[in-house]
DNA sequence: TGCGTCTATGCCATATCTGACATATCCTTC
DNA sequence: GAAGGATATGTCAGATATGGCATAGACGCA
């Protein structure tokens, strides 16, 4: 299998709620992870609020459809780079991309829980 | 957003020291920049404050002496995704790395400014 | 001064990311 | 269920990022 592969499938793994250690990702690749997740995800909600195809978003980027399709998809081959640049691009505020960066509430109450024992 | 306030925020986000637009930089491509920036500033007050080398670091991040160095430079050829996963990977909350990609005050305050226009 | 340690810079082979294209799958609407 | 638009998936060549190495500079100390 080759890495690229392996990536997503680490990827979905992480996403389904799979232990990261199985897996044999750090705590700091699985950060990684997240963060693309939530980048990802708001992209897609704001080309949705925006009413726009990926075809459209992909020209405004000088990007590709598909590129497009793989950003929303939380490919492990999109760069946290190119999907900042796109949130930006499309209209974004830099806090609010900061924003989603942050750890979920979700994730919050988990670390708290973990900080407890 | 009306038009002319962008074009006041579009104009702030020029403003004294940016070389962005001489360099031909997009408003999205120039946030970047500045992202990569403060991480790789954090990333050097962290070593700094764990009072170990560059090489030492790199060996943590099984990277070498020279990427870490680029990192801390600040230089393009290190993505922002390196520069995360080296701060969380060294000891950097989540919480911390994303306060790091806000805005800085002083930054901030330009934007504030061009607001009120 | 010379020596050891740390940091900066340049280079390179390889790995990863990118835009573009082709094609497949999904969803409406008729 | 055919047609058409939107989205997903696969692939590729070229661009960019990466780790590693060599070496130069910076700095302190004997």
């Amino acid at each position: 299998m080759d890495s690229r592969k392996r990536k997503r499938l680490e990827a979905a793994g992480w996403q389904a709620g799979s232990a990261a250690e199985f897996l044999g990702l750090s705590a700091a690749e699985a950060t990684v992870v997240e963060m693309r997740l939530a980048l990802s995800a708001m992209l897609r909600t704001l080309r949705a609020r925006r009413g726009i195809t990926q075809g459209a978003m992909a020209k405004q980027l000088r990007s590709s459809q598909s590129r497009v399709a793989k950003m929303e998809a939380g490919d492990p081959a999109v760069s946290l780079e190119l999907l900042i640049r796109a949130l930006l691009v499309i209209g974004a505020t830099r806090r609010a991309v900061v924003a989603t960066l942050a750890p979920s509430p979700r994730r919050r109450r988990e670390l708290r829980m973990a900080e407890r024992g």
